[in-house]
DNA sequence: CCGTTAATATGTAATTATTACAATATAATA
DNA sequence: TATTATATTGTAATAATTACATATTAACGG
């Protein structure tokens, strides 16, 4: 009775070189370096396809968006739940593995239906903390 | 030796209005939203105004800037601490007003100094949610 | 192996949010 | 009331993303 709707998708050279150099990556990329790191080994690849691809792999859950920076989207090919905790100088973003207790109680839904959740921290990454120190 | 830097800025029209629409308000307007709301009692308020009024607020902490709609910058003249819930499909922002257990113990913080924190949680509101039912 | 075709890639234009800028106006101060 | 630093305005520029028309191709069946 599931109804396993497996979308099957064309599997081309444009898709591989993206699938490619997201699987594992953890680096949370925008649209423009996913779009620059493929080119450099498919330049011939347009900055259209890099977005259509990033939709279908959305659609099938394969990637998540985060607007966790307040500039552009970013990518994370990791789709398991967690957190991050992004630089609010240089906007690296890291993750965060770790399962928080984050139980709201009906009154304090307010008749919404949650269905996920997401945990962003603020800080100065390690880099841009020693920036500041040595610039006076 | 406290440094109380009290920037003092000019109370214009504007200003006014703007922070007059804002006061307690609990919607997590847009720059837009804000600029035709405003504009119903100051017609001759430029967009541009609203712009550079809120990054002032800002940068005053009278306002913070939220990220959590992926299509625009919101904003809510509540600076305390605390959550949000979303609709995943109108957009509607709402407060949670609760505090959550969100220690990060070192080895995880990856040498980053963390500074501030946010939940959002995603889900559909009361009305999207009677909207979906009635959809067949 | 082809041939067919729906799905995809591409290039370009359009859209949208936001910022930059230069000219004008004005709130605050003395 | 004059001065002036600050703010407002209108418009242009920027930047991210999406829309669209056309060309290409992966996948399927014979
Ligand atoms: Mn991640
Ligand atoms: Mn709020
Ligand atoms: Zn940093
Ligand atoms: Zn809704």
């Amino acid at each position: 009775m599931t109804e396993d709707k497996v979308k099957k998708i064309k599997m081309t050279p444009q898709r591989a070189a993206i699938l490619k150099y997201l699987d594992g990556n953890t680096s949370h990329p925008s649209a423009e370096t996913i779009f620059e790191a493929v080119r450099k080994k498919y330049p011939m690849i347009s900055f259209t396809t890099v977005y259509n691809t990033l939709q279908t792999l959305k659609d099938l859950d394969r990637v998540r968006e985060l607007n966790i920076d307040d500039e552009r989207k970013r990518y994370d090919p990791n789709v398991n739940i967690h957190h991050h905790l992004i630089c609010t100088n240089c906007r690296k973003i890291v993750d965060i593995r770790m399962d928080f207790p984050l139980n709201v109680p009906d009154e304090k839904a307010q008749g919404y239906m949650i269905s996920g959740r997401h945990v962003e921290f603020y800080g100065l990454c390690p880099k841009c903390r020693n920036k500041k120190k040595n610039n006076y």
